[in-house]
DNA sequence: ATTAATTCTGAGTGAGTTACTCGGATTAAG
DNA sequence: CTTAATCCGAGTAACTCACTCAGAATTAAT
């Protein structure tokens, strides 16, 4: 029911890629996408909000590249996914600053779901929270391999 | 980044609303309608998924309408939400019964993402199964209301 | 200087999903 | 027989997803 777009799956695999090099070397997105098996193209979609949202550098012109501007350790899930996903409450019901509107049915006085909505956020927000980028490295031995076959979402099943 | 599409919003609602005339009486789908706020016609596909799944019984002509098949302490957000948005996990990185193919980048060794993906599904899961039915009525007041403007997804914010 | 390698940027697109509506068949109570 | 309800399948406008395309800007190496 709840799924990861290509956004987050791929975003995360960067991330992973980038730390594996930290302070090594710059990686090129090309490099990225060849090890990873990874579109460039859409690649360079995603790094650009890691970029802004400050979580990697680039360096412009030829053996430019991308690096992590923090240490692995210090990156949380959290960070990387609410910016590769674009965290936005539009329903003030879960919006994190609680002075926010509230939604159509909580003006009314009863938001009979607004509990279970915000338990299930906070369930998935300390999660994310609790995973660091370098935990995801050293779990995974590094062979780079090519692209599967045509992507789709990945669904989380209840 | 992760959102509850309006399936799964509205369904909860209507089960909260048969769990407060639970063995009491049945409720017409145009009633619940009327009292949640929410278009009937919706309705009638996500209520067939909640009776396919027997988590409310139906009672077809005239005086007809909808009851809960179990009591309301019986019945997990778990179960409810995976009926409504229609778990399946095409990755079987995710899948429950561990003994499914691998996917793409699993067959091939590396699939770095597993793990977290794994874990955040253990948080979601376990969290909606810790909560029953009748957590949600008692949290609730029942006043009925009128449709707030036009829905959208409702989106949990990281 | 030129070329090649790279990041950057905006626009476009085909396929799929979402959140519904429409039209009607079936069933049962009064 | 009429009315109230559940059932069922199809259709649809708007949106999102997962990309691609085309090209401008920047820099290193030759």
């Amino acid at each position: 029911m709840m799924h990861i777009s290509t956004k987050g799956e791929y975003g995360v695999r960067v991330m992973i890629d980038l730390a594996r090099y930290y302070n090594k070397k710059l990686r090129s997105l090309t490099d990225i996408s060849q090890d990873e098996g990874l579109p460039v193209q859409y690649l360079e979609q995603l790094i650009k909000k890691l970029r802004d949202a400050d979580l990697v550098m680039s360096a412009r012109g030829a053996h430019g590249g991308y690096q992590l501007s923090r240490p692995p350790e210090e990156i949380r899930m959290s960070e990387v996914l609410s910016v590769l996903e674009g965290a936005l409450a539009p329903y003030a019901c879960l919006s994190v600053n609680g002075a926010e509107a509230a939604c159509g049915w909580d003006k009314l006085g009863s938001c009979s779901t607004r509990s279970l909505w915000a338990r299930l956020q906070d369930a998935i927000i300390s999660t994310l929270e609790s995973i660091t980028l370098n935990e995801l490295v050293d779990t995974a031995p590094h062979t780079p391999i090519r692209m599967p076959e045509q992507q789709q979402n990945i669904k989380i099943q209840l």
